[in-house]
DNA sequence: GGATGATTTGACCAATCGGTCAGTTTCGGA
DNA sequence: TCCGAAACTGACCGATTGGTCAAATCATCC
């Protein structure tokens, strides 16, 4: 599966694989027709797929480039930087990418509704040694007393479902704070940033305790 | 659209809402059909007929009794009670909800991320309504001093996003916490109820300032 | 301007879709 | 035991599905 060379190939794979993603990320893999993409791309059916082999090749294109993307941020968290700046920059850009990507967010969330059957291998394996990774990070953190004590993969997770929300159910938050309303972002910035500073101040509480093995 | 009468209705019944959650939960209106329902049901695609008038009736059947169910956390949150304690039994109750009830949460976000078709009504009622009456209790609160001040709108947000993550990204979660690790909901309970306990508690940030016009 | 490969398409295919229907089997009460 | 209604089914329908293919059109380079 070679890069697209000359200009045409360029422009209609990227014409299709923009209108696969408007299909896919709103009905599903199995929901998604070839022709709903064809029609949205502006292109004939036989010509989708003179560019991709098949249905599958197509959703497949989009999700291997997805979830580097989606993992970005979260790579970017820097062990040596202020604990608290880092997770709060982390969570800001998590939200950037929902609200500039969410076809993206549902494309994924879809997978994972379905049981993620498309991308287990990556899930189980680039995903999880990042969190991991991540994880000894927090606790690193933890252990010098500098943010407070929680369980770093549940505080991962706490960052996404909060982020990923505002794009995944977004025609839900758009409803519930009015149609009328401006932009729900800015105020879900504010409103995060002030959870994770919360949640993540130290020195209140039990009183941290050094962990007896950390290095 | 009377209720089943004898036994073999209500059971027939019963076995097909049952399986078409399994179904819509995981495939998606469009990606759902009416042999796999059948399948799993156990009974013949005209059988399934015989007692729903077709898949859409099946789906809105499901759909229907699923918003009162989703709510019903929500409204009982009193606003006579003690504010933190009923805001964590509001997690602690939509957290149980998600893990029991993890195919009902998929169904509703299955149906979010396709732009909530079939319960845009509902959303922007009944829904709406309810978020905006208990927005006001928790400003009350606020006003009151007795909880920290935020955003109540995104304050209900985040109490559905950590907890429906649980369930929407159940393989997820698993995926990343180990296989061989037990069940991930205990650890979220300990970790939403840090969360929200260090989000709530008042007297901290900026002195709270009584609403000028506030009742 | 003509040749050649890249691009595009209408027509078509077998499989599957939601749904229908005539007819058979099963059930419950008299 | 029998009868009418309830429950169930195989066969079938037109529409739609993902995908194929030969032929037509287009762009590019000599």
């Amino acid at each position: 599966m070679t890069r697209p060379r000359t200009r045409i190939q360029q422009r209609n794979s990227e014409t299709i694989l923009e209108a696969a993603l408007e299909v896919f990320s709103q009905q599903g893999f199995r929901g998604a027709t070839l022709d709903q993409i064809a029609e949205v791309a502006g292109l004939s059916k036989p010509n989708l797929l003179y560019y991709f082999a098949s249905k599958e090749a197509i959703h497949e294109a989009l999700l291997s480039g997805l979830l580097v993307t989606w993992l970005d941020p979260l790579r970017a968290l820097d062990p040596d930087g202020d604990p608290v700046s880092e997770l709060l920059a982390y969570v800001r850009r998590k939200l950037e990418l929902s609200r500039d990507f969410p076809r993206e967010s549902r494309l994924f969330a879809n997978e994972m509704l379905q049981g993620a059957p498309r991308i287990r291998d990556a899930i189980e394996g680039e995903l999880r040694d990042l969190v991991q990774e991540k994880s000894a990070v927090l606790l690193g953190w933890m252990d010098q007393g500098r943010i407070a004590r929680v369980h770093p993969v549940h505080l991962i997770f706490s960052v996404w479902a909060l982020t990923q929300h505002y794009a995944d159910f977004d025609v839900q938050v758009r409803a519930v704070l009015g149609e009328g309303e401006a932009d729900p972002f800015p105020e879900a910035e504010r409103f995060l940033e002030v959870l994770f500073t919360r949640l993540l101040e130290p020195g209140r509480g039990l009183p941290t305790v050094r962990h007896p093995d950390a290095h």
